[in-house]
Parts: C-alpha cells; sequence; structure tokens
DNA sequence: TCAAGTTGTTTGAGGCCTCAAACAACGTCG
DNA sequence: CGACGTTGTTTGAGGCCTCAAACAACTTGA
C-alpha cells in the first residue's frame, strides 16, 4: 500500500479542485466570477485566491477577462465538472442509500469529492440510479435497511458492533489469501 | 459551503493518520514498529518520519521506547483504530454493495478513510451489517442492482447518465427550496 | 473633487509534508 | 580491530496553502 499518497499525481489539489468549482458555480449563479468571489465562497483571503489562481492561471485551467473577470478553459471546465459531478453522486447515496443527514452528506462529500476515482463515482452513479428507478427490490431494501438501521442508535464511531465487523471482515479477508488491504 | 477545509480541524492530518495506522499495523504485525519501518510501509524517507514522529510524539499520540521501538499511547491508538474502522467499513462497502473491484476500493478509501465523519461511517456500518445478514431484501437488491450495473459498463466518468443525474438531482434540489449545496 | 470603499496583488510569515544529503551512533562480520 | 550497513536525526530546500498587512488602482458618493 504505497499509494496513500497519490492525490500527489491528482491533476488539481484539493484546494485547488475548490477554486475550479467554485468559479464554475458562481458562473452559473450570477454569470461572472472575480477573485473576490471566490474568496468570499471559499472563506478565505482574496490574497490567497490571487497566489492560487495564478498557478491555475499558468496552467491553462483558469483565463481571465480585461476587465479581470474569471472563466473556466475547456480543461478547467471539465475537471470542474467531474468533481461537482462526483461530489454530487457520491452526496446522494450517502443520502438515499445510507440515510446520512443532507448536512452531513454535504460536508463529507466536500471532503472526499475529489479524491474518489472514476470507477467508484460511476458505479456510485449506477446504484443511485437502480435505487431511483424505483424498482422493487430498490424500495424493499431501503425499507428493510432504514428499520434495521433504528436499533442501535448510538451514534458513537468505532462502536462495539463496528469492531465485530472489523473482526468478521479481517478474519475473512486471512482466510480469502490475505486481500490487498497491507502490503 | 464554507467548510470544505474542515480538516483544519481535524486533530490528525491525512499524512499523521497514516502514520499512526502504520505504527498500529506493523505493532499488530511484528511485535514492534521503528522509524525505519514506518518509512517502509508509507514509502517515505526516514527523515520525513523522524520529522512527522515528533510532532505526534509531542502532541502525547506516539510514545517511544530507550530501544527506540514506537508505541502508540491510548489516544494515539484510538485515532488509529478509528481510521481503520472507517476505512475498513468504506471499502468493504464500495465492495459489497458498489462492485467495486477491490484494489480500486481499497486505494480510494486509503484516501478518504480520516475524512469521513463518525456519522457516516456508523450509517455505512449499519449498511453493512444489514447487507451482510442475508435477509432476503438485501440479496435480491444486490442482485438487481448487479444486473442493473450491467449495461453502460463504459466507465469514464461524468458520463451522459450521470449529466442526466446531476441535472435530475440539482433540480429537485430547487424544487425543494435550495438545499444545502450552495447558499 | 476628494474621501471612502472595493478590488486585486504582492510580500513576509508560518504550517505541513516531502526530499536529499550529511551525520552520528549503532550494529555485524571478516 | 575496522570496514560496511543499518538506523535515526538534523538541515536546507521546495511545494502547497494559508494568513495579515501594505499597496496600487478603481469605483462610488457626498
Amino acid at each position: 500500500m504505497h499509494d496513500w499518497r497519490e492525490f500527489d499525481q491528482n491533476p488539481v489539489s484539493h484546494s485547488a479542485a475548490h477554486h475550479l468549482v467554485a468559479i464554475s458555480e458562481l458562473l452559473d449563479e450570477f454569470g461572472y466570477a472575480r477573485v473576490s468571489d471566490v474568496a468570499r465562497l471559499l472563506d478565505i483571503t482574496r490574497g490567497s485566491v490571487s497566489v492560487t489562481l495564478k498557478g491555475l492561471k499558468g496552467r491553462g485551467l483558469v483565463t481571465e477577462d480585461e476587465r479581470r473577470f474569471l472563466g473556466l478553459s475547456e480543461e478547467g471546465a471539465q475537471i470542474a465538472r467531474g468533481v461537482m459531478a462526483k461530489k454530487l453522486v457520491l452526496k446522494q447515496l450517502f443520502i438515499d442509500l445510507l440515510g446520512v443527514s443532507e448536512e452531513q452528506a454535504d460536508q463529507d462529500t466536500c471532503k472526499i469529492e475529489h479524491l474518489v476515482s472514476d470507477e467508484t463515482a460511476a458505479r456510485a452513479s449506477r446504484a443511485l440510479l437502480f435505487l431511483r428507478s424505483g424498482t422493487p427490490e430498490g424500495t424493499a431494501f431501503i425499507s428493510e435497511l432504514r428499520k434495521f438501521g433504528r436499533r442501535g442508535e448510538s451514534e458513537s464511531f468505532p462502536s462495539e458492533e463496528v469492531d465485530a465487523l472489523t473482526r468478521e471482515i479481517s478474519n475473512a479477508e486471512k482466510a480469502d489469501g490475505g486481500g490487498t488491504s497491507d502490503e
């Protein structure tokens, strides 16, 4: 497992991704985006945005008007779309499937949005589409899961139950022949 | 969405979390952990590990032997347990529910493990327990989902389907009264 | 017009993480 | 013993991200 640092390889960092998404959202909502608007939306200083965007402009992801209005290049827009789509899909999956509160789902996906692989995001979207297609199996599953979930709402995370699950899974992995989880 | 930077608040950073987990795994597997072992496992230099661990020792999360063997304080061990449990639960959820390959699930969860909230992790573990309990609804759901998933294995992420889903969801959000995603 | 506010930039600082390189303190083995 | 290898540390550097503060340029309004 030597690739825990793989976001080193990401075309854009966590922060940069958020800058791109912010610009995209501002353009959508107001038709323009300036350094200050991005700073306000991300709740960081204009100085930080200025510096970060300098890099993104240099890499051809962000463009700038004579009037200092920001825009996204095709590549920048594509990255932003990807990140937003991942976030949306994951968030909705957490909400619809796991029953996480919208608030919490938003906070969580906000942090992980640009870290999940295309494969996982694609599969999540398949699951979501399936759920939303309203098949009896989907409906029954969710309904049973919710009933099941009503037990043990203790809310502290590494609960005893999880410990048991942990043991169960890691035993299964060992029996399986090792798994990928270490080494 | 002003808390996209919330890992600022995290007791430990991404990197630090991995150091703690590495120590925990090494202790589990070999009974001891030294700076070099951690470095090897994380694939970074001893110098980096030395520096990072200095911080973690200072914060009372990591201990050190006279013989330079590393250990975890109660708090450090607890953090490591939490992170490992989150990773395991999410990984297994991705595999069992979404049908992601083990390889990919491992890479993904490796990056997001310590970013997910307790609530989401707890709910994920409920879903996993439910799935593993072998109820007919669970089994039927997975089986139907897999059939459903066999269409559109195109594997590129922001697929047309996802775009459609995106529009659908964001429209629903607007109709809903706005949602939390922007504000 | 001129003061006040907004906007964007730069700079100096710091935090975090990483590296390479240089060191010192251990071994081990011939 | 002495050369060699391992181990852990420190240092100088850089990347990335952030801040506060100081500026310059612009707009606004009385």
